[in-house]
DNA sequence: AAATGGAAGCTGTCAGACAGGTTGGGTGAG
DNA sequence: CTCACCCAACCTGTCTGACAGCTTCCATTT
């Protein structure tokens, strides 16, 4: 990683700087490091690509907040490469969203609560339209990331989702029949009951079961 | 993220690339997208930040290995504006390593069990050697990431391990007294053996306890 | 007091230039 | 004929100077 990199991270450090806060401007800082305006660039552009800062034309550089987005770019980026495989993603989103979905049955708000019931039963009622279920799938695996209360999940949640939808209508299309669709349908209901009721056990174990049968699709579908 | 990085990222998909596969000088992708160099240079140089190509002086660009680096800054950059709390970087660990230490005790290589035992036993050795049991104790971790088969787990431990070094101290010292220290070497101890019989459940129970203790310690010391 | 206009500052992009490292092929010695 | 060495071509890293387009903020006007 280049030193002009490193001052960067150490200027947010030793300033305290929180998100939001602004950066000098790339003539500014090129003058403070002894070195042209095109390295601070370049490292300005590596920061805004990790979204450790924003950069914006005419705008100053500021602090950012945390966002998947670069991390969701190494993770498709290791599966395009063939160094990780799809199963490999699921059983990390499994761990991890069975214990998110513990402690987002302990610490939702009731808003989050209902949501994750509405977008359950919007799945149902859009059962013939698979887009629309896979959007509200979606949504109700981004609200329990939130409901958890722990931004790490939340990031790593994130990106794992971008590769994950990719292979989702293939997920839904190699299901045997709609009684197996009605399952994965029905085991959201499950674990929207269960964060609801505040029952982490319930909600874990619908989480487990939930990925069981995902995984069991893909493999029917020959992805590995 | 710019349209240059997106171009890039589709060569080496349409290309099939994988590690260690040459990319295009930036002259010649300049001339290409029809940008200046400049912005080929940005591009490449944001690539090579999250690690998903590897750039060298005079040497052409090529595909890159998967690499924590990246996700540890980004780790690194949350804890620091306080968006992430050590707490809750402990927690996601602990999910983590109770998976992949199950994973481990299945998959692991003979080799891999005795390496496992070695860095326990080194932690007891160099006990009055807080610096000597900190490196062995994260090499012990990480012999578990690469025992466990699955490069994302890999990845993640990685990445946390950066934030989790800089309070490893904090919290040994933290602890009331050597029997609280001694409990900590033992645990390691035994989820070597667990892991070199082959017992999944008993590992993933040593990790528990494990960081049970150490986020403990961690609370005593005033650490969230 | 509010709306408007403009000036200053900043980023995004470009072209051209040069130092220093890497690579591969050709040459010369053995 | 083989092998080691060397050089030329190529590539990256950095710098300079320039200009268009966007933001921001302040002063002027309504």
């Amino acid at each position: 990683m280049s030193r002009t990199v490193r001052s960067v991270t150490g200027l947010i450090r030793a300033g305290n700087l929180g998100p939001g806060d602004p950066l000098p401007s790339e003539t500014e800082l090129s003058r403070d490091l002894g070195v042209s305006r095109t390295v601070v660039r370049e490292a300005y552009r590596s920061l805004a690509t990790l979204h450790l800062i924003e950069l914006g034309n005419g705008r100053r550089a500021r602090v950012a907040h945390l966002d998947h987005h670069a991390m969701s770019l190494m993770i498709g980026h290791g599966v395009q490469t063939e160094q990780i495989s799809i199963q490999q993603v699921y059983d990390v989103r499994r761990t991890i969203e069975m214990r998110t979905v513990a402690l987002a049955a302990l610490r939702r708000s009731e808003a989050e609560a209902d949501e994750l019931v509405r977008h359950a039963r919007a799945m149902a009622e859009n059962f013939d339209d698979p887009p629309k279920v896979q959007s509200h799938d979606v949504a109700f695996h981004e609200t329990i990331a939130t409901a958890c209360r722990n931004p790490v999940f939340a990031l790593i949640t994130g990106a794992l989702t971008g590769v994950m939808r990719e292979t989702w209508a293939v997920g839904w299309q190699a299901r045997p029949n709609d009684a197996e669709r009605w399952l994965n349908v029905n085991c959201h209901n499950a674990i929207a009951d269960a964060v609801k009721a505040g029952d982490p056990k319930a909600a874990s174990a619908g989480i487990a079961e939930h990925y069981d049968h995902s995984t069991k699709a893909l493999v029917a579908a020959g992805i590995g």
